[in-house]
RNA sequence: GUCCCCAUCGUCUAGAGGCCUAGGACUCCACUCUUUCAAGGUGGCGACACGGGUUCGAAUCCCGUUGGGGACGCCA
């Protein structure tokens, strides 16, 4: 028997002792890990980090990693969210073994197992009525006590049934003693049985409440580890007592401590509690979100720019911290500019073409998107994000003449524009490469004097409509003689009109 | 209210009693590179919540305080 204090198992080292003692799966030991999500909304940031750590795990350790849909409430459950759960994975690359499983399908095998517990003796009819526990927990809570359920139908013979109630089924829970959690995480958690009452296994109308489904259902799809979010904490003591009960092996527990918003509270859709799906309308790529929650509560060393294969290698519950961590939308752009420059052009051009449809309106033609294609370079190495790839790019799509930005504009004195003139007549039989045509200029600047940012400048917001973008030589030559000409005449030509 | 958990720069974190004058990353600032803006490079600002112990020695172990979070449904 394992005697270790509270506090050693607590500290980093002491828990990897524990651990060490306690927990190392047997060599042959197969992880399976599940992710369970209940289809009431989309799929949050907070559940899409626990799915990629169950996902990590279960791949670190040549597991299965599993899809449970606990679509138990009927009532707010809905199939828009069970697809925004799927989408949601699928975009961030987590694939699940096996069919996904929908825990509505298997309440007759919930209730077979309350049953069986019922019969036993280790299960009891209750025949409360809501209204009468409603009164016992604004009494308890009234009086300072502890808010739970009092037992009363424990003991008492179902004889005395009030007549009409459908009684609901309670596990006998053992009301002495402590339940204790190993918890991968937390470390040894420990709370006294006579904190914990009696949960409902069966309702009145004889469905499996979540609590029964939930260890039914990892035990049935013989999950090894489960991990989750500690909000779970002290579910997972009434869930170790159904073990118990049942005679199950409970599962490796590991809970881990929940996303926070900047300003320290709860998560909310304000903060960024946002579907999956939102992250990536707003231009994140899957690969920079899964880094991100990598690092949301996980470390390796000093490591910040993680890959996936590298994850899986890394990954594993140790890392986990246990203090909340808050999601910071400043790191996530870094992380996903990292990202959109490792990025290959294609993939990127594909993924910004939508973007720049909606701005413009229409498709964009096939010269733009050759263009696009040859300015992806200079393009991903100025964007945080694809939405702000699209508002960059947008100049290589518009039509002439291009509209000209305050800044731009106020490039485009006179003087510029008669010195862009003069540098056109230059480029009309240039060799038209960047290096060629940089060299062209220099030479143009040289023969005038003055700095490059002369000609370049006056060049860049008649090539762009603005005053920041890509390398201007690198615009010029992705252009295309013709275009690049004709944008620079329409500036020129803008010099020779009347104010 | 009861129970449980947490506490290192603004944020994410490294840290296993001496390698700590506390390291890295993001943000911010400066410089550099430079045709703009990014990226890159260099540097800077910036933290062990507080109080007691234990120890030759504490960010690290113990106790308490304070602050934060979570759970207390016939929801999941």
């Amino acid at each position: 028997m394992l005697s270790l204090s509270k506090h050693e198992g607590r500290s980093g080292h002491g828990r990897a002792q524990l651990f060490r003692i306690d927990f190392r799966p047997a060599k042959d030991m197969t992880v399976v890990s599940r992710f369970a999500p209940s289809p009431t909304g989309f799929l949050h940031i907070g559940g899409a980090r626990t799915a990629l750590f169950n996902w990590l795990f279960a791949k670190h350790h040549g597991g299965r990693f599993l899809l449970r849909i606990e679509d138990t409430d009927r009532q707010r459950s809905t199939q828009a969210a069970i697809e925004a759960i799927l989408d949601g994975l699928t975009w961030l690359g987590l694939d699940w073994d096996g069919e996904t499983v929908f825990q509505s399908t298997r309440a007759a095998r919930h209730a077979e197992v309350a049953h069986g517990l019922l019969d036993a003796g280790m299960a009891y009819r209750c025949y409360c009525t809501p209204q009468e526990l409603a009164a016992m927990r604004e009494a308890a809570r009234a009086a300072g006590r502890p808010v739970r359920y009092d037992g009363r139908w424990r003991d008492r013979d179902p004889a005395e049934a009030p007549p009409g109630v459908a009684p609901a089924v309670r596990l006998k829970a053992p009301q002495t003693g402590e339940t204790v959690i190993a918890d991968r995480v937390q470390g040894e958690v420990r709370v006294g049985n006579e904190q914990l009452d009696d949960m409902v296994l069966l309702r009145a109308d004889d469905s499996p409440t979540y609590m029964l489904s939930v260890v039914v259902d990892d035990h049935d799809m013989a999950i090894t580890h489960v991990i989750r979010g500690d909000d779970h904490l002290t579910n997972a003591f009434r869930q170790s007592q159904l073990y118990n009960a049942l005679g199950w092996t409970v599962p490796v527990f590991a809970h881990v401590p929940l996303i926070h918003g900047p300003d320290g509270a709860k998560l909310s859709k304000r903060h960024g509690a946002l579907g999956v799906e939102a992250y990536r309308d707003m231009g994140y790529l899957p690969e920079a979100l899964r880094n991100y929650l990598l690092r949301l509560g996980w470390a390796h060393g000093d490591d910040e720019t993680i890959d996936t294969e590298q994850a899986i290698a890394w990954f594993d519950l140790d890392g986990i911290g246990r203090s909340p961590a808050r999601f910071d939308f400043a790191k996530l752009d870094n992380l996903n500019g990292y990202y959109l420059r490792a990025a290959a052009d294609d993939r990127l051009v594909g993924l910004v073409l939508p973007r720049l449809e909606r701005r413009l309106g229409y498709a964009p033609a096939a010269a733009v998107l050759d263009r696009l294609r040859r300015g992806m370079g200079g393009l991903k190495a100025r964007a945080k994000t694809l939405e702000e790839l699209a508002d960059n790019a947008l100049f290589y799509a518009r039509p002439r003449p291009l509209p000209l930005d305050d800044r731009a504009a106020a490039l485009l004195t006179p003087a510029a524009r008669a010195r862009l003139g003069r540098f056109a007549g230059l480029l009309v039989d240039a060799e038209w490469t960047a290096a060629a045509l940089e060299a062209a200029a220099r030479a143009f600047v040289e023969a005038e004097g003055g700095k490059l940012g002369d000609v370049a400048q006056p060049l860049r917001a008649a090539l762009t409509g603005a005053a920041v973008s890509p390398g201007v030589f690198e615009v010029l030559e992705v252009l295309g003689r013709d275009e690049a000409m004709a944008r620079i005449d329409d500036a020129v030509d803008a010099a020779r009109a009347p104010d």
